[in-house]
DNA sequence: GGTTAATTAGTGTATATACACATATCTATG
DNA sequence: CATAGATATGTGTATATACACTAATTAACC
């Protein structure tokens, strides 16, 4: 019996370790972002910096709101993420001439030359661990990250 | 020609968006944690701390350079995730008797109870997104996750 | 046995993340 | 058109993350 008693016991924790969802993702996050931040340093770009870089260049001129809900990142988040680039001068943010509740996000030519000094650096990480997995089974997963992304945000 | 002229046109970047393995994975990880965070919130444990407790449980008493190494998380980091613990007095962290250097975690009959009290949350989480994705498409992510985390961190 | 290497860990600083709360603006309704 | 509810944003606070640097201890080598 001993152990047995508890929910947790021994056996039950090592299993979750190897089962656990959020577990593994945040892991597996972990490990990806310190080869992309490596990668990228000489760019002088983080891994969050060049995702707001690349999606304010999708969506500019985009609100600060309807970008946070792109990436699944709450608002503040956004905001305070923003703020680096704001001071590095790569975005520029500012009120909406039509809503003045709104803010609207643009990348600024300093910000485009500095994305176009990153794309190659990542274009080199993507590739590594693309090549490293097997491109279909990156593929797979990633599709089902965005599943996974998608149906957490709406369970 | 206009935009061609660039690395980073808006196509690329549209397309970076949906093929970047560290914006997905990044993106899924903080869909995901915010739904156990939101499902865990009635035992008073976060995320992140759940973890720690669990693999605590599991390679009790650890180091803190072997249990981030496990976790794929900077040493330094796991230090200060661990301090919440500590005041909550969910752990234990005491230097060994062999080596000085060396400090040792531990779970606390404390620790251990509020653990229990996690568990059938986690359970339920781990059960909404299950059911949501299917058992082997989660079961298959799992697995491409912890390539991903092994990998990542040799490259 | 003493000096050097390697190992283990903490701090300073900066970014990343989100909840609770507060503020400003807009929209709809009477 | 005044006001109530909805919408867009920012701040305070706490946790999460990692790099650069530093300190202490151990192991290895002569």
């Amino acid at each position: 019996m001993k152990e047995k008693n508890h929910l947790c016991d021994l056996n039950t924790c090592r299993e979750i370790g190897q089962s656990c969802a959020m577990f593994n993702l945040r892991k597996a996050s972990r490990a990806l972002t310190q080869l992309y931040e490596e990668i990228l340093k000489p760019s002088g770009v983080l891994p969050t910096q060049f995702t707001l870089l690349v999606v304010t260049r999708a969506m500019e001129p985009v609100a600060i709101s309807r970008m946070a809900e792109v990436l699944v990142m709450d608002r503040t988040t956004l905001t305070r993420n923003l703020k680096p680039l704001e001071r590095e001068g790569w975005v520029s943010v500012r009120q909406s001439s039509q809503d003045k509740r709104t803010r609207e996000v643009r990348l600024t030519k300093k910000g485009m030359r500095r994305l176009e000094r990153a794309l190659p650096l990542w274009r080199e990480a993507q590739q590594r661990i693309r090549t490293s997995l097997g491109e279909s089974r990156l593929d797979r997963m990633i599709e089902d990250l965005t599943v996974v992304a998608s149906r957490a945000a709406t369970i």
